[in-house]
RNA sequence: GGGUUCGUAGCUCAGCAUGGAUAGAGCGAGUGCUUGCGGAGCAUUAGGCCGGGGGUUCGAAUCCCUUCGGACCCGCCA
């Protein structure tokens, strides 16, 4: 811990400064201050203003004199300023040795939070009847990034994705095959999951239009699906099974891997429901209806809102009796019915498990957290099963992470051959109306690679293509990370896959070209020198940015928000070219000035490194 | 009808959790910078009643109420 260490000891002094001065306790805060009012500043005389009757400014003079800081070297002085805050500053002579030196450090910015406690986030979670398409990919870079941050933070972080193989969805493609005769092959080299939902889906939920009796049709075919014995449910386990794997695909491309799968076909035959039905029922979590428009049903009781049906008056189970078994797995309040068997060799060598009924091995897949990672669609939903889980664990222990939807903007549309309305429009399965994930990593792959090779004459063909693979990954992965959670994403495919200003490209950019610096000269960067000579403005506020990554990822640990991230690589990826710009490395007077901005070069490309990683995003050398 | 949410520069967005000092970026527009480590860059100019109104407060982009505009959710579908 570097800042975030900084800014605590301030806090602890100046609470003891207020109880020496027999003060009420408030609640102030001690930040990093903007520009131009010292490195640190803190709020408090403007609190004290009413209980001492006295003004923030004459607080602020009195307190500036009180502090003693010869335990804290890092800090120089505190200043009392005419509008009332007060202001510290960091003593860099000191302050440049001990950030350079924690920098180099393998777990740099790393937190406690977790004490190593068991958590589960589960993300994609997309029906495996079609190929994925931007909006899933908003979800699944969510979830990677935040389990990446759980994991800095000291959790033991295990990633679900669950499978909804036996929905309507899946249903519907299978009538495509058993009842229109679709082949069971994709055409030419068309990827599997492309021709299922570009092609089998959209045509057959076409006919439905005009063939209502098929549109009957995929209920039957559903309960088909759902019984195991049947020819159908075999037929359907290979088409999803198929789609999945080339989902998958898609999915390791971006550089995200699971820990397990959890196919909704197997909870359904596991008898969890039944279990999860009886406790609900026995805890009076739920009630039975015996008049009224819900007569015959059980529901869950919601204040202030409709009461949610759980089981209909013909004794089938809504979808929502789906999610609560889950959950409840998740959060090992069940005793687990499923074995684990390995699906598949990840990219990057991981293994991946799979959930089975019959088999022998146990492995544990719950936490006594967990994220669920779903978009705001949802929310009502996720709120009644939370709800539920909180009646039997603590509050808070399960978590819906909620987020927006993406869009397509009107020229986007235009450009898929349809028509659209307003300025932007919601995707649909069952119109075409989607940009898949693959098209879209592939466009960019091919612009990035273009670009790259009119910079780079010399490179070779596979360093182009590691290249433009890094950077276009980095791109999709930056763009769904930075806006807001509740932010509605309206993806372009001209201006979303931008590479100049606030882009992934432009923080690798600041990357590659502190390698070049290091790459030109011949001394060897030594660590063990001071670094007081590091004294311009350019060289102070860099090191102060690698200093605060800690305080960054406290903030985006702390509410779950993986932008915080994005935004702080991007502030460091600009304070390096500003410095850049500005100080001449290769140029420096002396040698020691040299060594000392050499190590600055190193410690600033190690930080940008981790924290790009913390996104799942690389940074090249060159580019 | 009920509910959730968004509204900040021409456009796309930070800042809002925990109210304070000069509301920040990028794109687009203007200007300048490459005999110096890569111009995917740097520097600089213009551009804002933070949707409107009210309230709380010494102080509101930030909290509360209200209103307008947009998005989404509200089935014995999944």
């Amino acid at each position: 811990m570097v800042f975030l260490k900084l800014l605590e000891n301030i806090q602890s002094k100046t609470a003891e400064i207020l109880d020496a001065k027999n003060c009420e306790p408030v609640k102030f805060s001690v930040e990093s201050a903007k520009p131009g009012f010292g490195d640190i500043t803190c709020n408090v005389p403007f609190l004290l203003s009413k209980q001492l009757k006295k003004s923030p400014q004459e607080i602020s003079r009195e307190l500036s004199t009180m502090y003693n800081f010869d335990d804290m070297p890092e800090i120089k002085n505190v200043e009392s300023h005419p509008s009332g805050y007060l202001n510290f500053s960091i003593d860099y002579t000191k302050f440049n040795n001990l950030v350079i030196s924690l920098s180099l450090e393998e777990n740099y910015g790393a937190l406690e939070f977790g004490n190593n406690e068991k958590i589960v986030v589960e993300h994609t979670s997309v029906n495996p009847n079609k190929a994925l398409h931007v909006g899933h990919i908003r979800n699944i870079i969510l979830g990677d990034v935040v389990s990446k941050i759980l994991k800095k933070a000291n959790y033991d972080v295990k990633i679900l994705n669950y499978v909804d193989d036996s929905g309507l969805q899946v249903a519907d493609i299978i009538v495509g095959f058993t009842e229109l005769g679709f082949s069971q092959e994709s055409p030419d080299n068309e990827k599997f999951d492309h021709y299922c939902g570009d092609t089998v889906y959209v045509k057959t939920t076409e006919k439905y239009e005009s063939d209502k009796e098929l549109e009957g049709k995929r209920h039957e075919i559903l309960k088909q699906i759902e019984d195991n014995s049947s020819e159908v449910s075999k037929i359907a386990q290979t088409i999803t099974r198929k789609v999945l794997n080339e989902q998958l695909k898609t999915v390791w491309n971006l550089g995200v891997f699971y820990d397990c799968l959890n196919f909704e076909s197997q909870i359904i035959h596991s008898k969890l429901w039944e279990t999860i039905f009886e406790k609900l029922k026995s805890d009076n979590q739920i009630k039975y209806e015996d008049e009224g428009d819900n007569a015959g049903c059980w529901v869950i009781p919601a204040d202030g809102e409709d009461d949610k049906i759980l089981v209909r008056s013909n004794g089938v189970a809504t979808y929502i009796a789906k999610d609560i078994p889950y959950a409840a797995w998740k959060l090992g309040l069940v005793d687990d019915p499923f074995y684990y068997k390995i699906h598949s060799t990840q990219k990057n060598s991981q293994i991946l498990y799979e959930t089975t009924l019959d088999g022998d091995k146990k492995l544990n897949f719950s936490g006594s957290k967990v994220i669920t990672v779903i978009d705001n669609r949802q929310i009502r939903l996720q709120k009644i099963v939370s709800g539920l889980m909180a009646k039997f664990k603590e509050e808070g222990a399960y978590t819906h992470l909620g987020y927006e939807s993406v869009t397509l903007s009107a020229d986007t549309v235009k450009s898929l051959g349809l028509s659209v309305d307003g300025e932007s429009a919601q995707m649909s399965g069952r119109k075409g109306l989607y940009v898949n994930a693959d098209t879209v990593l592939e466009t960019l792959t091919k612009r990035v690679y273009d670009e790259s090779k009119s910079r780079n004459e010399n490179l070779s063909e596979s360093e182009l293509q590691n290249i433009a693979n890094i950077v276009a990954v980095g791109t999709i992965r930056y763009e769904m990370i930075k806006p807001d959670l509740d932010k509605i994403i309206t993806f372009d495919l001209k201006n979303s896959l931008r590479l100049e200003g606030d882009t992934c490209s432009y923080i690798q950019y600041s990357f590659a070209r502190a390698s070049r610096i290091l790459e030109k000269t011949d001394v060897k960067p030594n660590f063990d020198s001071a670094f007081e000579l590091l004294s311009s403005e350019y060289e102070k506020n860099l090191i102060k940015k690698i200093a605060m990554f800690d305080v960054h990822v406290n903030d985006s640990v702390n509410n779950l928000s993986p932008k915080v991230i994005a935004k702080y690589s991007y502030e460091l990826a600009v304070t390096f070219s500003s410095f850049y710009e500005h100080v001449k490395v290769l140029a420096s007077e002396t040698t020691e000035l040299l060594n000392a901005r050499l190590c600055l070069v190193v410690s600033f490309q190690k930080t940008l490194k981790t924290s790009l990683g913390l996104l799942g995003i690389d940074a090249p050398e060159r580019m």
